[in-house]
DNA sequence: TGGTGTGAAGCGGTTCACAGCA
DNA sequence: TGCTGTGAACCGCTTCACACCA
């Protein structure tokens, strides 16, 4: 099988950790909704509560990007969503392809995430002929064969994979050779890409696999617990567990599709 | 906005770091495919190539389960794939409901994933009385108002929420007091739940805007290599990010929808 | 006084390197 | 001889605790 990736050979990006970068776009989220509240200002303390993690960890994070805070009052919304939305590059427009337009790519494309910050769906591609020039969420699906010159003349570095696992290494290799340099996988495969390219996965059933883990210790638990004094049974909960961070190219996390 | 889940106790569950229960569906859908193929064993190296990690990394990850391996030989793949199979509670069949049958429930709901390995959709869930009855996937979806008593008579503890960011704390608590511990999140919000009870969140916005960060920055480095010797330009490549691990419950990592 | 910014300690995970067994 | 299993070093992230400043 195709792999083969390196691994981070550390190197924070630009200096600002990975795990924090990945938690840049929920501390954007809840600013956002505090800026259409008009809030003026958050302390670190109510901003952590809705982003869901903890206070340091957030002071922590926004000093990687610089002081943008004002002791003993807190941080201005307006000026943290422009910092945090020029730091992941928001501030331009990125557009995206969705190669697969089956029940998740048509679900895709039709989500409206996109528009909202710095996304545009540039294509949609598929491989089945009787599919092109239908259109999905109002825009017509063409077919595979024209993928390179769609990429290029949209001038597309994200792709997004929603075929099935069969074809996901082959398009993934199309897109790289056309000039994509980050994909979003959600092929249940591990996808082989050269050094400079990033890969994200989104895999279902892996998440799932995860919860059932977890489900299944609370069940036995549960027995240990309920039966009559058998062993200590004095097993933890499974609790809280944080952030998942990045899965930088390479790819490695979660994934949404088939198992 | 809702949030206060603890964070994780430590407390590895069961002794087996969470880190390497993220990485467990891994190999076993690797080795699913090499039992496929009949091939009777593999070497760290040849599975871990296969399944995107390093071959160190792999024979930690199974250290934790027990000694299922032969030196000198490697693993013999169907006893490594009914033990990976028990350890992530997959030898029984959980129940799943899903709730939100909309473009993405609806792929969810058509996700062939579900039933081949542990799962099995028990119910789809939706809050439009036009949908009632009608059926995806083979399945009828049912009404909201019957969300307690399905959970209930389906024993469901498996959640899967895809609805509009709005209606999913709201959703999220009806499950969690129905009996749910362990929820898929793919509205983009935080989800407040009681301890005890597991959140694993996907969001495909997040994915979207950790891959324009490195974007930016590879395209940056690009600029500054290529101008007239402006500055030192030595920022290194993004390179390989590894997996992303766990986010046990509390959720916090990645999420697919709107943002 | 109140809340940010941050050095330092703590912790989980990865990688190394090799002992040990088939 | 070859590959597993694992102690130990290493590394990055999280958490703590408090100095510092509006």
């Amino acid at each position: 099988m195709a792999t083969g990736r390196t691994h981070r050979p550390a190197t924070r990006s630009r200096g600002i950790p990975e795990a924090t970068v990945a938690r840049l776009p929920l501390y954007l989220r809840a600013l956002t909704a505090l800026s259409e509240r008009s809030v003026p200002t958050v302390s670190s303390e109510e901003l952590a509560a809705a982003a869901g993690v903890n206070s340091a960890k957030l002071r922590k994070d926004f000093s990687y990007l610089g002081s943008y805070g004002t002791r003993g009052v807190g941080y201005d919304v307006e000026y943290l969503v422009y910092q945090i939305s020029r730091e992941l590059g928001l501030t331009q427009d990125w557009p995206v392809v969705i190669v697969g337009i089956g029940n998740l790519g048509a679900a895709l494309a039709n989500y409206g995430g996109f528009a909202s910050r710095g996304f545009r769906v540039a294509a949609l591609i598929d491989a089945d002929p009787a599919m092109a020039g239908k259109p999905v969420a109002g825009i017509p699906v063409q077919h595979t064969d024209d993928l390179e010159k769609i990429i290029k003349d949209n001038g597309v570095s994200i792709g997004v994979i929603a075929t099935p696992a069969g074809a996901a290494q082959q398009v993934c290799d199309r897109l790289v050779s056309a000039g994509v340099t980050s994909i979003l996988n959600f092929a249940p495969t591990v996808l082989s890409v050269p050094d400079g390219v990033d890969v994200r996965k989104v895999d279902l059933s892996i998440e799932l696999q995860i919860l059932a883990f977890h489900e299944q210790r609370k069940a036995g638990e549960e027995t240990a617990a309920g039966d009559i004094g058998s062993l200590p049974a004095s097993t933890p909960r499974v609790a809280a567990a944080d952030d998942s961070a990045d899965q930088g190219p390479d790819g490695d996390v979660p994934a949404v599709m088939p198992a």
